[in-house]
DNA sequence: AAAATACATGAATGCATGTTCATATATTTA
DNA sequence: TAAATATATGAACATGCATTCATGTATTTT
């Protein structure tokens, strides 16, 4: 594909998209950008999102550079670090 | 996850997403933003694309509503029908 | 009408991803 | 210190997606 510079940004972007390409994780995502931080338990809550699934998206997530982790107790607060994504959602959900 | 509506909106979004997050499919709609419309083999030798690989992901993302077909003789010129993937090449790419 | 061109299609394969279930770990509370 | 709470992890499985190869089809050119 064109030139190597160009192929490199869409191989970033194609990884960026995958990684939020899910009802689930934009959910998350979504809930993060209204709220600065929360935790698995209240994401669990604001999404009936079932606690096992929602850890491994933020896992996965957070391993992908786009969450922030900070532990707290038994807590753990998650918040947005890429915030590319926030202008994602924003392009995403735009009511023209 | 959250109020229906919401979830619905949710699940478009990571269908569309989905539909493009791949490199060879942004190089394709960044290709088409250029040029409102290419045949496929125009498309092959901007991208350094083989035929097959490409038509795929024309044929996939023709039936996802993201582009169009147009026939013409031997050719198939292919432009892009949904717009909103045109902002959101626009929101990976800015230049901040 | 035969050959060439442009494109599509389908099978096969391998890798990635989403989900569930069971279980582990760390922290706090009783 | 035992039980409860909050979260992570790993295995297993099913499904999806990207890619390649071989071949099909339509159109045009010779």
């Amino acid at each position: 594909m064109q030139r190597e510079e160009t192929r490199q940004q869409f191989e970033e972007a194609a990884y960026l998209l995958k990684a939020v390409a899910n009802e689930t994780r934009l959910g998350i995502i979504m809930q993060l950008s209204k709220k600065e931080e929360k935790s698995v338990t209240e994401l669990m809550e604001d999404m009936h999102c079932e606690q096992s699934l929602l850890s491994h998206h933020l896992t996965d997530m957070r391993a992908k550079g786009i969450l922030n982790c900070r532990k707290s107790g038994k807590n753990c607060f998650y918040s947005i670090r890429n915030k590319q994504v926030l202008q994602l959602l924003h392009c995403l959900f735009q009511q023209n």
